[in-house]
DNA sequence: GTCTATATTCCGATAGAC
DNA sequence: GTCTATCGGAATATAGAC
């Protein structure tokens, strides 16, 4: 608290790294514009006001992700703190329920990812490393189905947004018992 | 053949398409230029020499587009030409490395839909249709376990590319073993 | 810290010679 | 059908007043 400003609004640059992440997920690197960042963050849009808080667009995006990734890093400790009950069937639905809210969460750093992976060398091991967080231990070896139904969930929700509608029409709580199901212990 | 040449080497507007798609699927629409697809193409990079052959870059891309989503369709009937036999181990095992083949036959139309599906209203629809092909009848309500294997083995592949490396560093026939056990008649 | 104004580069697209 | 040359516009980034 280093300023009187009780700051009601959040400070520009957090303005512009909210938008940032935003457009950058939505239309890709090379489709967003330093016009539209400062447009939508309440900027004059084409004055260089966007440049007194970033050297470059570059800047902007590997300091987006990094503000995202530590977010659901915290988040993340706080959601996964019980351990996994996969002995009843509620306990495996709220299971697979909990896979998509992930997923869902890391939609924007996935989007990226896909479409400029190559221009964020980290960002895909740190997607791989956070995603894995607060599984740990649940090996392929040890137990195929928590793999298996993560991929589920995964593809469930990846060709859901290929589509724009719900994969094959299906509902999504019916996809979620189902890929609950593989999460049965092997007898 | 209309014409005297025995076209060792591909017409122009082939090549066009050809690295058009590559550049779309990697880069993005935005993130290509035309100057790069003339270069690929072998033509003088920013000469409009590309505007011989196509009116705008959204052209090159809405043919690009249609003219592999015909290819595809074109293959795949012959591919899915025998039933599946999904009684026995190999049988399953056949039809879960089938199911990652169609998906990687598709993966620069998959990227395309992911990044630029709101350039191309019709991409999303056309994948859907043309993914659905070949298998027909097997609904959800019937038997999930075929939409469950296509996801698994969608989000393997898709978590892959995300990664750069295999999901969870699962080796593809360990994966592609256990999603066909997805396969097995429900007793 | 935001503005106006602008330098500079790049890109999509066109004109015209061959 | 490809080339050289270039137009017009848009995008990144900078300069300097307030």
């Amino acid at each position: 608290m280093s300023r009187v400003s009780t700051a009601a609004v959040p400070r520009t640059r957090e303005r512009i790294l909210d938008v940032a992440l935003d457009l950058f997920a939505e239309d890709g690197f090379s489709g967003t514009t330093v016009t539209e960042i400062e447009r939508r963050a309440g900027l004059s849009p084409g004055s260089g006001s966007f440049y007194r808080h970033f050297p470059s667009k570059e800047a902007v995006l590997t300091a987006a992700v990094e503000r995202e990734v530590e977010r659901l890093h915290a988040e993340s400790a706080a959601r996964h703190a019980g351990p996994a009950d996969n002995d009843t069937a509620e306990g495996r639905l709220a299971g697979a329920r909990r896979i998509l809210e992930d997923i869902r969460r890391f939609d924007r750093l996935i989007k990226l990812a896909l479409a400029d992976g190559d221009r964020l060398p980290g960002l895909r091991t740190t997607i791989t490393n956070a995603l894995r967080r607060g599984r740990p231990g649940v090996g392929w070896d040890e137990d195929p189905a928590v793999a298996l139904a993560i991929a589920a969930v995964g593809g469930y929700h990846l060709f859901s947004l290929v589509q724009g509608r719900p994969f094959e029409d299906i509902p999504e709580d019916e996809f979620l018992a189902a890929a609950a199901d593989l999460l049965r212990r092997p007898s």
